[in-house]
DNA sequence: CGGAGCGTTGAGCAACGTCAAAAGACGTGG
DNA sequence: CCACGTCTTTTGACGTTGCTCAACGCTCCG
């Protein structure tokens, strides 16, 4: 299943000088929802990334309640956050957010501490790590860079308010129709670069996990979907045949996720 | 269908003397989750007021995409938040967020200016409104209390993802015991008075929106939980007969709420 | 007394889960 | 090259959950 992952986007953008260009993060890094911050704060950001680290597939960065005190920044790959219940005899899991390349992804961590659920990579992904103390640091001399990683997570439940109504209220067609224009949409600012065909590394038992179906009946939406004409979910990657169609089956409206022109 | 609501508890605590004394806020409105805030923070928060508004049972707070400008803290009543979407023809609705006193309704709005959802109250409610210039001013001068309004929004994520996970993956009965088991402790520490009794005025088409039910089917759920032992839910208020039981039914964990042991 | 709003109940049905079997994809070792 | 095991997807049969529709009762209020 593997399937490549999409390269990052030629930005031929001048390279910033600055005090952070010994940081392992280069300019290619910043893509996806990252890009809407200040050019300054990246460049704090920059400066404050301890390291950067490789995951392998369904490799854990941090498990529910653990004391944290580095938060990642996804540069490649997928990541999702489990929330995990019940007792031992039939642990119940769900997955309850996906990351794409640009977003923190467990930012939330800096005001909490602690996080109640577990993060882990759907792919090899490839995160940046800050320290707490760094970003605090950040935050300190600047409310305005203070309220933009706020900003950051408040976005974050804005998706989890619109999973919340996609699990409560659309059936199953629409309900990995409406998943997979919302992955199309964030992709697409993370750079991905065509745009009939959207990588998406996930097995079938993920799309069950997130949208809260089994696996045999995901497959059978997945052929619906096929024979509708709307796209093809193969090998790791959605090809899009008809994107109107698409949003139409979900009646998608991606206003919750504050796209840039804000 | 009315109901009391739980009166305010009496802290008989010191009136603490200050310069927001003619705030409208009183030392009785501190309760429920804002009370873990630092003491110097709600004191600065009681300056910050700029007006306690009464709400009607179903008026709207604010609607999506309009720009905010204040935040609201909940004083009494009980307010939700809900995701509307698609077509006029059939416009479907949930409930993705419910406001016990103590909480801060839409704090999400400080960092956002608009909101992609819906905010109305389930009940008449008394709501303190604080503009957003005077919490900016609060969050220069002190990155620290900056750090704990941040975390208040983070505790609303929390919540978030546990309702993805329970309108995913628990069956109608687990919902709604867990949903009541929520409510049971948050309510608790917004000053319920009454173990065995919670006020909860909510029509069962509330029920409905909230743990993604049709209103037969809740009421087919509430005749269980009732005949099972666990709960009687009437009247605007549940009877926990019990409570072990209750959490059983729902597999209840409740550390996603970010109880104050921390 | 009549109506509106809410809750309850029953019957029939659609959506989805579970179980089981089989087929395709892929790597591994002989 | 083939045989084999594992992982993933697909399909069918069948059971269950929860929705829809419709009727009825209850309470409050005019």
């Amino acid at each position: 299943m593997k399937g490549e992952w999409f390269g990052r986007p030629g930005l031929s953008s001048v390279t910033a000088v600055s005090k952070a260009d010994e940081s392992a993060l280069t300019e290619q890094d910043r893509r996806g929802v990252v890009r809407r911050l200040d050019p300054e704060l990246w460049q704090l950001l920059r400066a404050a990334c301890s390291e950067v680290r490789q995951l392998d597939s369904r490799e854990m960065l941090s498990k529910a309640g653990e004391k944290l005190d580095v938060s990642a920044l996804l540069l490649d790959g997928l990541m999702a956050r489990y929330v995990r219940n019940g007792q031992k005899s039939e642990p119940q899991s769900a997955i309850v957010s996906i990351s794409v390349p640009g977003d923190f992804v467990d930012l939330h961590a800096l005001p909490l501490k602690r996080l109640d659920h577990d993060i882990g990579a759907l792919t090899e992904a490839r995160v940046a790590l800050f320290p707490h103390a760094a970003l605090d640091r950040i935050m300190e001399r600047s409310s305005h860079h203070a309220r933009q990683l706020w900003r950051l997570t408040m976005i974050d439940a804005a998706i989890h308010r619109h999973w919340i109504f996609r699990s409560s209220r659309l059936r199953a067609l629409a309900s990995v129709a409406d998943f997979v224009s919302e992955m199309d949409q964030r992709l697409q600012e993370a750079g991905e670069i065509r745009v009939d065909r959207l990588s998406l590394p996930l097995l079938q038992t993920d799309l069950a996990e997130i949208a809260g179906l089994s696996p045999v009946h995901v497959s059978r939406v997945c052929r619906e979907l096929r024979e509708s004409g709307a796209c093809t979910i193969r090998d790791g990657h959605a090809e899009i045949h008809d994107r109107a169609l698409l949003h139409q089956l979900a009646h998608f409206d991606p206003s919750y996720l504050y796209p840039p022109e804000d």
